[in-house]
RNA sequence: GGGCGCGUAGCUCAGCGGGAGAGCACCACCUUGACACGGUGGGGGUCACAGGUUCAAUCCCUGUCGCGCCCA
């Protein structure tokens, strides 16, 4: 016997084992069965599962179980990637905390150190996956580290190194000074800082006049080589093709016409310091100037490439002042150039001004705009066919208007810059020779015999001390995890890959980056679908956030209140590319439904309601057992068609209302007479019971795995742990099913109406009343002869007749169809009241029949509606005029 | 500034050319032999605003206002 409630958090744990152990997660390349293929996006491996991974997990194990017990041969690719920056940053804390450091150990035995860690602590966000019940096939956990991706990490290099799609390029890269690394602009966010805009005076040369500019950022003048003006500004245009005289330095710059310029803001001229920013530096392009950098790698003033330029002006630039910034952080710098300023008069007004500054989204410090030498891939070259792809439908977005974000990315795609200056990642496979030629090979032999090739003898060959962007690595997952380079099985069954799952913010990462290297070496789009969810918010609408201090943590939801009321939740909630607002209270609240479900089987199960084959074929000869059957197969196409087009609130919706509204508040509740009363009626009903409850535990196993399987291996449905594998649900034709649906559908709209009536003029349900049916028709006659046990329990009657002509004296009256529903309720009800619940519905008749014949009055309606419409609105009118006049009658016999 | 999305019942949201819906909350009644994480019934909406298209607009178009996000 089943308990009283449901232990979720003990039996999860406990189902998900035999799961796992049996290896029903597993994909099946020997299998004839169609693939269905979803690549996990992979976690970071210093991750914590938050919310964000509760939900895309959610919806990806959902697809894949659905799938799965479709008879596809499911494959859910599992693994992490290494997250260069977020572990290089976790292990170098660790490190920090033990009084040592990454310096201090050297490359070798820090990356040592870092595999250290990965053993111990990496990749906990892969146990945390199993809680929520993610059925990945684990023994193809695949890393980004691992041999067999790093070597399609290199082959993948080097050949696009050969193509000329990779090369190394000097230009001016997002410089995180914290990590001393380039970082992609994509890790580079905006923040609002509340700064100053500083005017500087800057003489102009060999005149006693001067021009003044406003700069947010005074530190970088030592590297201005010219001040801009927008060519038709009337007031500073006169100054075009003159030199200003740079303060602290003295070096002679031009001022130079640019667009760039705005003559609305600041004082209308803006120094141009190519070399520490961007827009400045396409300046410097246009204007072929030159461009010096005075910021070092550390974000520290160096004046290495300006030595040769200072010079003394008097009251205007001392080379001794200036010397003494060598080495000082920026914004030391900035307080000294400032206060340097003022001192000589050249600072004229100081301006309170709020503007965006990039920041380094991991670091948290200001990006520095710096002139480095990198590696680049030729984004715009292999960005094409992924355009092609997307345009052609071959990968389709769900929402598709999350292809318009696609396409403005990738159209104005910039160099992607893939080298970073740290050491926990794929080292670059570049070897320089002692000229500083460069040998690009997949091994150090291969470049080793490059080198002796072209220098005749062996050289000392040094690697390229830089690794790539583990966005480099990650862009290959959806084939490298499958073994590629080699050719294996894995690559022709399951490449392309069905539907990549993700939300939003990734389209940039891995959707734009897969589909480029996807196409490039497979020659195919690395997925058929690409569905974007939204956002987990918290239960006001707020993003999650640690200094907002509002993160719901989800393995504290599924403590409390098991992960299928988790998933439940987040199913029901996802809307198509909606966010999700959840707190914990929405969780527990959801959890009904499993309850409910929990405990509509422990009734079966009292009932006598045994297990039936999932094979069997659904028949049956009762009108409640065929309009039970009919709604299942109705649910099972909801489901379907749901589930097909990412609706996984429809899914959830779906499962709701036929469990809840139509098997427990209905079907349950009308077969409880059959039940108490043996009999081949009862037989039926009981077997269909059975076969109908197998349906809902499939029909809801990839919403709620763990209840389900605890439920189909309790109630022996199938051996242990087989829920998973079961087939899931078809549709199908049901003998008698409109007549069935027809009489279900007046029974219950009848004790509705009557249960309606009660309730409003405040009948205690002790007391019975005899229910009276004027005006009924024949069939309507028969069912409520055939229903009587069960009416007499659910709309409390003691008695079901027929009566015609006067009604009895005191009674209510209720419209249901053509017939009349009578309540004998003499000296129980306050007529008052009663002419008011009659009157109301009256009125409400009457507006009904107004509104549609005023439609119909409408000969242009008439004429041009389809006739389908006219006629409809034909039937209403007269259901609504008759439902009038019947309480229209019943209101004056009781006036 | 450019782009996208959203304004429907107190709250969260579905519906998106022909009868305004769900869940939660609220009110009333019910501990009826699976379930009070329950049952039954009920109240509650000029579908942001203004125009337009249409026989018909919450739904399509245009504009306005408000909110959110992304990119500059």
């Amino acid at each position: 016997m089943l308990d009283k409630t449901y232990q979720d958090a003990t039996d999860e744990a406990a189902t998900y084992r035999k799961w796992e152990e049996s290896g029903a997660f597993a994909c099946d390349p020997a299998s004839s069965a169609v693939p269905f293929t979803i690549m996990i996006p992979p976690p970071n491996v210093t991750g914590r599962l938050h919310m964000g991974h509760a939900l895309t997990f959610t919806l990806q194990d959902t697809l894949i179980r659905w799938r799965r017990m479709q008879g596809r041969d499911a494959l859910w690719q599992p693994g992490t990637d290494h997250a260069g920056i977020a572990t290089q940053m976790v292990v170098e804390r660790l490190l920090d905390s033990e009084g040592s450091s990454r310096t201090a150990l050297g490359r070798d035995a820090f990356l040592e150190r870092v595999w250290q860690w990965k053993a111990e602590s990496g990749g906990a966000i892969t146990q945390q996956l199993r809680r929520l019940g993610a059925s990945l096939d684990w023994p193809r956990e695949r890393f980004t580290m691992d041999e067999g991706l790093s070597r399609a990490v290199r082959r993948v290099f080097v050949t696009l190194y050969r193509q000329g799609l990779i090369y190394r390029d000097r230009r001016l890269v997002n410089w995180d000074p914290k990590f001393r690394s380039a970082i992609s602009d994509l890790e580079v966010e905006s923040r609002e800082i509340h700064g100053n805009l500083w005017h500087i005076r800057y003489p102009i040369d060999g005149a006693d006049e001067s021009i003044v500019v406003a700069t947010t950022r005074p530190e970088t003048m030592l590297g201005d080589t010219a001040v801009a003006v927008h060519p038709e500004n009337a007031k500073l245009r006169h100054l075009i093709g003159k030199r200003a005289v740079l303060p602290l330095v003295g070096r002679a710059i031009p001022i130079v016409a640019d667009e760039h310029a705005d003559p609305e803001k600041g004082t209308g001229a803006v120094k141009i310091t190519p070399a520490h920013d961007f827009n400045d530096f396409a300046v410097g392009k246009r204007h072929d100037l030159p461009m010096p950098s005075v910021l070092d790698m550390g974000a520290a003033i160096t004046l290495a490439e300006i030595e040769a330029d200072l010079r003394a002006v008097e009251g205007v630039a001392d080379p001794a002042f200036t010397r003494a910034l060598a080495g000082l952080d920026r914004f030391e710098a900035r307080k000294r150039i400032v206060a340097e300023l003022e001192r000589i008069g050249l600072l004229t007004a100081v301006e309170p001004h709020t503007h965006q500054v990039p920041h380094g989204d991991r670091s948290g410090v200001p990006i520095e705009p710096l002139m480095t030498v990198q590696w680049y891939a030729n984004a715009e070259v292999l960005a094409k066919p992924a355009i092609e792809a997307v345009e052609q439908g071959k990968t389709v977005f769900v929402p598709k208007q999350w292809e318009n974000t696609f396409f403005a990315w990738m159209r104005s795609i910039e160099p992607w810059c893939i080298s970073r200056q740290l050491w926990w990642g794929h080292r670059i496979p570049a070897w320089y020779g002692p000229d500083g030629e460069v040998f690009v090979a997949e091994s150090e032999e291969e470049a080793r015999g490059a080198a002796r090739a072209r220098y005749g003898a062996d050289q000392t060959l040094r690697q390229d001390e830089d690794v790539l962007d583990t966005w480099f690595s990650s862009a290959l997952w959806p084939f490298s995890t499958l073994g590629w380079p080699e050719a294996a099985p894995e690559l022709a069954r399951y490449y392309p890959g069905d539907v990549l799952v993700t939300g939003f913010d990734i389209i940039f990462f891995w959707v734009a980056r897969m589909m480029m290297m996807g196409l490039h070496f497979m020659d195919d789009v690395p997925f058929r679908t690409v569905h974007i969810h939204g956002l987990v918010r918290d239960e006001r609408g707020q993003k999650m956030s640690k200094s907002k201090g509002n993160i719901v943590d989800p393995l504290d939801l599924i403590e409390r209140f098991g992960a299928d009321a988790l998933r439940y939740t987040i199913c029901s909630e996802a809307g198509l590319g909606r966010d999700i607002k959840l707190g914990p209270a929405l969780v527990e609240t959801k959890r009904a439904f499993a309850t409910k479900l929990w405990n509509a089987a422990r009734f079966c199960e009292m009932s006598g309601i045994v297990a039936v084959d999932a094979a069997a074929a659904p028949a049956a000869t009762l009108p409640l057992t065929r309009w039970l059957l009919d709604a299942a197969s109705a649910a099972v196409t909801e489901a379907d068609a749901a589930l097909e087009a990412c609706r996984f609130d429809e899914y959830a919706g779906a499962c709701t209302r036929f469990v809840w509204n139509v098997f427990c508040d209905w079907f349950l509740e009308l077969a409880k007479p059959a039940l108490a009363s043996p009999g081949p009626e009862a037989d039926e009903v009981r077997r269909v019971a059975g076969q109908v409850l197998g349906l809902i535990l499939r029909l809801l196993h990839p919403l709620m795995p763990f209840v389900t399987e605890t439920l189909w291996d309790r109630l022996g449905y199938g051996p242990e742990g087989s829920l998973i594998r079961a087939p899931w649900p078809t549709p199908f034709a049901i003998e008698g099913a409109a007549e069935a649906r027809a009489e279900m559908e007046w029974v219950t709209a009848l004790i509705s109406a009557v249960r309606a009536v009660r309730a409003e003029m405040n009948v205690p349900p002790s007391q019975l009343s005899p229910v009276l049916l004027r005006g009924a028709g024949e069939a309507a006659l028969g069912w409520a002869r055939r229903w009587q046990a069960a009416i007499g329990r659910l709309a409390r009657a003691s008695a079901i007749d027929v009566h015609e002509g006067e009604p009895p004296q005191g009674s209510a009256v209720a419209v249901l169809g053509e017939a009349t529903v009578l309540l004998p309720l003499a000296g129980l009800i306050d007529l008052a009241a009663e002419r008011a619940r009659l009157a109301k519905e009256r009125d409400k008749a009457a507006a009904e029949a107004r509104k549609i014949a005023g439609k119909l009055a409408n000969a242009d309606f008439v004429a041009r509606a389809p006739e389908e419409v006219v006629e409809e609105n034909r039937s209403r009118l007269e259901a609504a005029r008759s439902e009038e006049a019947r309480l229209d009658a019943a209101l004056r016999r009781i006036a």
